[in-house]
Parts: C-alpha cells; sequence; structure tokens
DNA sequence: CTCACCAATGTAACTAGTTTCATGTGCAAT
DNA sequence: ATTGCACATGAAACTAGTTACATTGGTGAG
C-alpha cells in the first residue's frame, strides 16, 4: 500500500471537497461566508473539515488577498526596558487590529537593519516600524521599491521623509536641563550613550548644548546600559572633575551612576542631583527615587501600531504625532546648596 | 488612456517575462538559478526587474515551498527584563538560521495564549517557543491538528509532552534557599509572584517548602514587578513580621524589596539578608550587589531557537536541554549574626 | 554527413486557495 | 400554466510563483 506509506499530508481544499461530495467553492464558502451554503450541506462540510483536520494554508489566503497582515518592528535591541515596553504596547494593539508583529534587532547598526529589512519584506511584511532618523540609503531605497509604509518612532521631526510617531528628543532634554538650571546647577556633567548613529541621542545633546550659556559641561559617553552608566560615573569621580550636578541622557545610565555614587558615599541629591530622561518603572524604585522626563513609551508603540496599521489597510499616509513628554519631579535633583 | 490611470499595481513575474519577451521559467530561473540562463538573457531580465522595481511575493513563494520561515514565540510580557532577553537571544540566532520571529504575549493568561496562537497559526507561522508548561487544552488541540513544532522555554521538565528547553526552577530555588540555611538564616521571609498559571512559581515555592526543616516561612505574593516588590516589602515591614533574610523567587521583586528595606533603615545584608533568582544585567549594580541564583537565559533563547528551526526544517522533535543555573554570591546575603 | 549530446529556453502543469459567472431547482405571483 | 426570482451550488478562471518535461539550436565525435 505505497499510497498510505507515504506520510499523509495536510488535506487541502480539494480533498475535502472532494470527501464533501461538493465543490471546492462550497467548502471556501462554509469558511468564509457560511451563510450563502445550506445548513445540511455546511453541516456535512464542517464534520469533513473536523475529521481531517484541516487548516487552510496561510500562503494561499495571502496570494489571494494580496495581504499577509504581518508588520516588521525594527528596534536597536530588546534589551533595553524602553524598546520592550514600547514592543510590548504596540503588540497588543496590532493584535486587536489582527496583524501579527514580526521583531528584528538593529544594534543601533544602519546596514543590520538594511539587511533585516529584506528579510522581513522577502518574508511578506507588509508595513515596518523603524527606530529613529538615521538608516541607510538601500533602506530606503528598498521601502522606495517594494513600497512599503513606514512609520519612525521614538523621535518627532515632522519634515522628516516618513511619518514621526514620538516625542519630541530635543524638548525632553530641554526640559532636563531647565529643571537643573533653575535650581541653581552650574557645573553640571551628562553622561550619554553612543552618539554615533543614534539621532535620539545627539538630539539630546545638542539641546543641552543650546541651553549651556556659560555653563561648566564634562560630557561622558557611555554604553548605553546600567553598567555603562556606573562605568561612567566611576571615570568621573576617578577624573576629579567637578561638577554639582548629574544629567544622565537615559534612565538606565543613572542606575548605574547613581549606585556608583552612593558606593563612593557621596549623598544624592545633597551633594549632587542626578536627572534621568525616560522614567522606566524602576525609576519611581531607585534609592532615591529618580527625578526624570516622562518619555510615554506605551502611548507611542499603541499610537504606532494605529498610524501603521491604517496605512498597510488603506494606502493613506499617517501624519506625524508628537507625543508629549514632560517632567517627573521625585527625589534626585536638589537646589544647589 | 485608461491603462495608466489605473494605479499601476505591482508587477508580477508574466509581466516581467512579457517585458524581456522571455518566458515565466526564465524569469524564475534568474532569481533562483542564475547559473542556467545565458549571461545575455540575465542582464535582459535583470534590467526588465530593476526597471519595473519587481519584488516577488513572498505568498507565492511560501505557497510551493509550503514554507513561510516564520516561527512564533509566546511570552507573558516584554515589561519584564527576563523574557525580552530571551527573545532578543532568540531572534539573533533565528535570524542566523533565516527566520523571522513573531512575538506574542499572553499575560500569563492560557485562553488569551490560545487566542493567539490560533492567530499565529492562521497566518502561516510554522512553529512555536511557549512559556512553561501551563497551557490550555485547547492550544494542546491546536497543536496537534496543526502539527505544529512547539518547544517549551523558562523550565526543564524531560518527561513533559513537549520539549523543554531551560532552567531547572525546582534546582534553582534550592540552590537559592539552602544558601540562606547555610548561612544560619531561620526566619526566611518568601516574595514571589502570582502562582495562578505560573508553574515556574509553583515549582519554586515547592522546592522550597520542601527544604523547610523546622525554619520559619513567611510568604508574600504580590505582582511580578519591582513595585510588586517594594509593596511586598512594605506590607512585610509593616505587618512586623520577624524575618532574619528575605528570598525573592525573582530578581525584579528583590529591586523593590532592596530599596524598601534601605527606606526603611535596614542595613542589607547587617541586619537582614537579601537574595534573589534570575541574575539580572541590573542585579549586579544595585546597591548593595545582589546575591542570587544566575539563570542563563540567553543561552536558553539561543539553545531554543535552534531546536525549533532544526524541528521545522526535519521534523525531528528535538530532545529537552537543561540549561545549568548557579549560585552568584555577591554582596547582599551575610552569616546570621 | 549524420548522430549524439548539451546548454538554453519555452510550455504547461503544478502549489492552494478565492471569486465570478453560469446553472439548476423550487416556490410564489400572474 | 407560465413567468420570475431567489437561493444553492458548481465549473472554471483567476491570484503569483516553481518546476517537470519538451523543444530548439549548436557543436563534436564517428
Amino acid at each position: 500500500m505505497p499510497e498510505r506509506a507515504i506520510a499523509k499530508k495536510r488535506a487541502n481544499l480539494r480533498d475535502v471537497a472532494r470527501l464533501a461530495g461538493v465543490s471546492v467553492a462550497t467548502v471556501s464558502r462554509v469558511m468564509n461566508t457560511p451563510g450563502l451554503v445550506q445548513a445540511k450541506t455546511r453541516a456535512r462540510v464542517e464534520a469533513v473539515i473536523e475529521e481531517v483536520g484541516f487548516v487552510r494554508s496561510a500562503a494561499a489566503r495571502a496570494i489571494n488577498s494580496g495581504r499577509t497582515r504581518i508588520l516588521g518592528a525594527l528596534v536597536p535591541t530588546l534589551n533595553n526596558d524602553i524598546f520592550a515596553m514600547t514592543l510590548n504596547a504596540m503588540e497588543n494593539r496590532l493584535v486587536e487590529l489582527g496583524y501579527l508583529l514580526v521583531v528584528a534587532t538593529t544594534d543601533e547598526d544602519p546596514e543590520k537593519e538594511a539587511n533585516k529589512v529584506r528579510d522581513l519584506l522577502d518574508n511578506g511584511v507588509e508595513g515596518l516600524v523603524l527606530t529613529g532618523t538615521t538608516h541607510s540609503d538601500a533602506l530606503y531605497a528598498m521601502l522606495d521599491r517594494w513600497r512599503v509604509p513606514a512609520v519612525v518612532i521614538s523621535c518627532f521631526d515632522p519634515g522628516f521623509r516618513l511619518p514621526t510617531i514620538g516625542y519630541d528628543n530635543d524638548q525632553a532634554a530641554r526640559l532636563a536641563y531647565a529643571h537643573l538650571a533653575e535650581l541653581g546647577h552650574q557645573r553640571i556633567a551628562i553622561i550619554h550613550g553612543p552618539a554615533a548613529f543614534n539621532d535620539r541621542t545627539v538630539a539630546r545633546l545638542d539641546a543641552v548644548a543650546a541651553l549651556r550659556e556659560g555653563r561648566d559641561h564634562s560630557m561622558f559617553e557611555t554604553e548605553l546600559s546600567i553598567e555603562g552608566g556606573a562605568l561612567a560615573a566611576r571615570n568621573i569621580l576617578r577624573d576629579g572633575t567637578e561638577f554639582d550636578a548629574l544629567l544622565c541622557l537615559s534612565d538606565v545610565l543613572a542606575f548605574g551612576a547613581l549606585n556608583e555614587l552612593q558606593r563612593a558615599g557621596i549623598k544624592v541629591p545633597q551633594d549632587i542631583s542626578v536627572m534621568g530622561i525616560q522614567d522606566l518603572p524602576a525609576s519611581q524604585h531607585t534609592y532615591p527615587r529618580l527625578t526624570t522626563i516622562h518619555l510615554p513609551v506605551q502611548k507611542m508603540g499603541r499610537q504606532a501600531a494605529e498610524s501603521l496599521a491604517n496605512w498597510v489597510a488603506d494606502t493613506a499616509q499617517p501624519d506625524p504625532i508628537e507625543i508629549p513628554s514632560s517632567i517627573v519631579i521625585r527625589e534626585t535633583v536638589a537646589r544647589r546648596n
């Protein structure tokens, strides 16, 4: 019995039609427009479907509809709460809208990103969420050629070629800096992540530079992680840099720095004020609680999901949307003595 | 010119063939086996492809190969470093293996999980990564019907119906508890996340119970977050519970608890020892640095990716794999005075 | 000079669905 | 009794690729 010996492959529409004694069209109707099929016929078809465990091929359906219902998101890494939280919110909203979310990480490398985008598009992804405004020409070329809807998150720039849906990094950094300045801090040490390829960091640095007005700045670039923050703080202390406030351009950096200062016996905020930008859930549970700028990443994720879903559905490019940031005053910043 | 007025839809294989004056087979060969096509012909076809911006349909390709090259991962949430890190590692490995990763969150709700699995399978996902061993019957029914390869992470149980690829939660909890016991701690307060639907937490609780031996335990269930840990610690202190060690069954809980203890003026580890389980990157930068059990989630993510990829490729169910955990002694646990 | 073979290409039949149009049946209105 | 229409169903033509098999043309061996 050679037929039986062949591992029975998944039944298809025609198999079901044959076994139920109906046409393929009827089986298709049972699945898509059951109201058009007589109850008796429908029951028979459904019985066969159940019996043979028929599952329709997503690929075949996609080929007809031209829709895969899969969207892709490219973020630098998932090992950073800000992106993980954004994706979590995005995923939740996308499921409600009937889409699947493919996640790809880029390590902030435009070339790697372009390769991943090629993979995604090759595999039928209908639309993309990109992080920031720094991307390779190859990527833009693909977007044009494939005509893929793509929105950008984590920044706001209405003049950018793609719709940006995010917070204004310039403004966020201004809020943070202004808070320190208002409280009389003159010597401000600044810790930030790698500026290369990172437009968000650059925007924050520029904002800070613009508000300087003769104050004393010292800059420390480090890896964007708690470890990086700790390392930078250690370096600052070892250098003997004089400063009365520490501005961390990301909360994760503040986490590391905060602990390092304590280890060195420095009291926050009595001796040194520390300010972050981001407001992660952990930020309200540091000791002391971190004063920071709240960046509403969940709202951003949901909004990006909606805008992209609409775009892929009706080909109308969405408007850029600014998600406002705000200062959250907690315990790590005090007036300068 | 009515033809031009119609928004020109994406060119397909036949269009390219017609414009290049060759057959569809030749165009297909240019893309898949260029060596079989004469250089001159190939150049002509490639020119047309470039000109009209031809991109082949992933769906049509998938229908022929029967492969979508998309895998899915279901995790409780991305708002928890442990899952975010696991997925990050998984994604990196999967890309190397030529797969895309769809992420879905379940909020630890088996019913929600089953619905998401339906979505994933309906949209052509070839294989799944599930978290833990608690799933709904509906989910298992789908796995059987669709014949979908699925591996389980975050635990190790060679007797489970699906291959488990992860650490042994029982053993991890034993390591943690034994460390406290060895150092003379008799009154141990235990903070853990929700036990309902969470087999990993249950396994850890059982391990602790098995080692009790007349020691004084008090248990506190709370939300699995820094906030939850802080809340639980606050409750413990308010209750007037007597304890000399605090065992947090997840590091995130320890983060919250640690700060709350400090806020209450309690010295760690002089007054109270604190032990975690997980070893997140942040754990080595708390103040003091957290003693914990290292769960190698990155290795687990990579391994799960490989096992699943192999399974979907050659239909051989992979073996369960235990990723060993180990104790990391840092600063939060001291011998009992 | 013819047969043989190979490389290059084309034809048409697949993959697995959806959808249009045609057909047949049964019932009600004229 | 006949027309008209709705409802249920089927045949076949789509979607966009891949690929087995057939065909063509040219070159080298006998």
